[in-house]
DNA sequence: AGAAAAATGGAATAAAAATTCCGCGAAGAG
DNA sequence: CTCTTCGCGGAATTTTTATTCCATTTTTCT
């Protein structure tokens, strides 16, 4: 009775099976499989009487139906469809952050290669299309075009992000001062920006007090403040006026700059058509 | 007790929310709100016991977290986060063609260049998934890794990946010299490099002078040299023990670093590997 | 430092959901 | 036409999951 099949582990899979199998269902599994390919969201999430109330079905015709494809319940079919909904959504973190817990179980430290650093490099940079918010962009372009100076403040990690964006700058001609705390002078150098001027300020977790103390001082003076930083809880965010979010991939406590860096020089070269006008 | 507060009915509101009433929250709910906005998806598809073992808190903690934004219980909340699942997977697509948009035919140029960044920034990681050679990288390492300080020579656009190296060695106790030529003194830092030490060199065309001098002098010195550069035409692969290629891809005539950031963060991963030994 | 208030962990309970079971009725075979 | 088989609906049951409650700890205020 119960077929000796494999379940699809995927929902590609799934679906093909679906319409493989189609011909040779009776009447009310063909009804639940055209219901499952019309809808699979209401798969993923509903309940099984939800789900049977909007197919005009009988719960129990659901788990027939699973089980009529290998599954041991519905439960287990719905992983499936669920798995879709993550995959296909706007969702590359869990790819960014798989790197977190690879230390191999016997101890000994699984091998990682270059190999899935690029991958999850990729990963990052198609989280970055999905997380930055083109109205925010346009609005930082702005309120950096329209900066005399541009401040860039960062430390410790996001520095050579700022370096480069200086080097960068200089190159478009936007004059800049880089913030870097040499010689003790963060603040020294900090507070010597004024009116017309804009801060551009960089900083991931754990955040550099100093910056964030900058940040701060210079919106109390109603100077605009751009930042590039880690999601909303950043306390960069909840003091600028315009934050562009990045996540990096991170690897035991170290993180990479390949999606920063990518926005950054994408601010550079909207910054540079802007400049032209 | 409960706050009187109108429950957030779309992901965005809740995410705004989340980040708002965040510094105001105990420590648990805090926990909790760090918790949501980064794994969005366990939130929307995770039971409430598994989200609260992944998050290292007791499943009741969830309930009341819910309920301190004004929702009747945790599934109220859930209903939430699986909406947001849902929606971005429909706008998708439309997302994309926000981005790519607007290749002017008049020959106005295109107004939104991230999506031509990303694509040319996971272009690269894929390419330098072809061109470094594990046997070239492993032994970079193993320079590395017995060398007593690295220097580490880099300027203009190559500088920002030496400071991040620079950043990461020191995180794993490994000393090292940026020489950045600041004040002038690019010779008077790289001269004192001796025996038992290593150099490693950052540069890309056009390749900056100092460093290719820099890079001369210390292999007369038979002091190993390890190099990160573009193409083995660089002068600076003829002169290094081991170098590492990366080419970075150039969109709108700017080159981004992202290729090279993740590079340089798998050699600091796998100098720390090494080094534990 | 001590009392009051708030937050937390964890077991107990309630609610909801998935799954099973069984009798009925339709379709097909002899 | 009758018997058998298969599929179905729907209530009953089991399992899973959400929620509540309260003793204990932690924090806050005085």
């Amino acid at each position: 009775m119960t077929a000796p099949t494999i379940p699809p582990a995927t929902y590609e899979e799934l679906r093909n099976e679906l319409a493989e199998k189609h011909e040779g269902l009776s009447k009310r599994l063909k009804q639940i499989a055209e219901y499952a390919l019309d809808n699979p969201n209401d798969m993923a999430l509903e309940t099984v009487s939800g789900i049977a109330e909007r197919a005009s079905v009988q719960p129990s015709s659901l788990i027939r139906f699973a089980k009529a494809f290998g599954y041991s319940g519905f439960s287990e079919m719905q992983r499936v469809f669920r798995s879709y909904l993550v995959e296909s959504g706007a969702n590359y973190k869990d790819r960014i952050r798989s790197f977190r817990n690879e230390q191999g179980e016997d101890g000994a430290p699984r091998n990682i290669v270059l190999e899935d650093f690029i991958d999850g490099g990729i990963a990052a940079l198609k989280n970055l299309r999905d997380v930055v918010d083109p109205e925010q962009f346009e609005a930082a372009v702005k309120i950096l075009g329209k900066a005399d100076v541009i401040y860039l403040a960062a430390q410790r990690r996001a520095f050579p992000v700022a370096s480069y964006l200086a080097y960068a700058f200089a190159q478009l001609d936007k004059r800049c001062v880089l913030v870097d705390g040499n010689g003790g002078m963060f603040f020294q150098q900090g507070h010597s920006i004024r009116s017309g001027d804009a801060l551009l300020a960089i900083s991931f977790k754990s955040y550099s007090p100093e910056v964030i103390q900058l940040v701060k001082e210079t919106r109390e003076k109603s100077i605009p403040v751009v930042s590039i930083s880690d999601g909303l809880l950043s306390p960069l965010s909840q003091n600028s006026d315009v934050t562009l979010e990045v996540e990096e991939v991170e690897v035991h406590a170290f993180r990479s700059l390949s999606a920063t860096m990518t926005l950054a020089l994408t601010l550079v070269v909207a910054l540079g058509r802007e400049l032209q006008k």
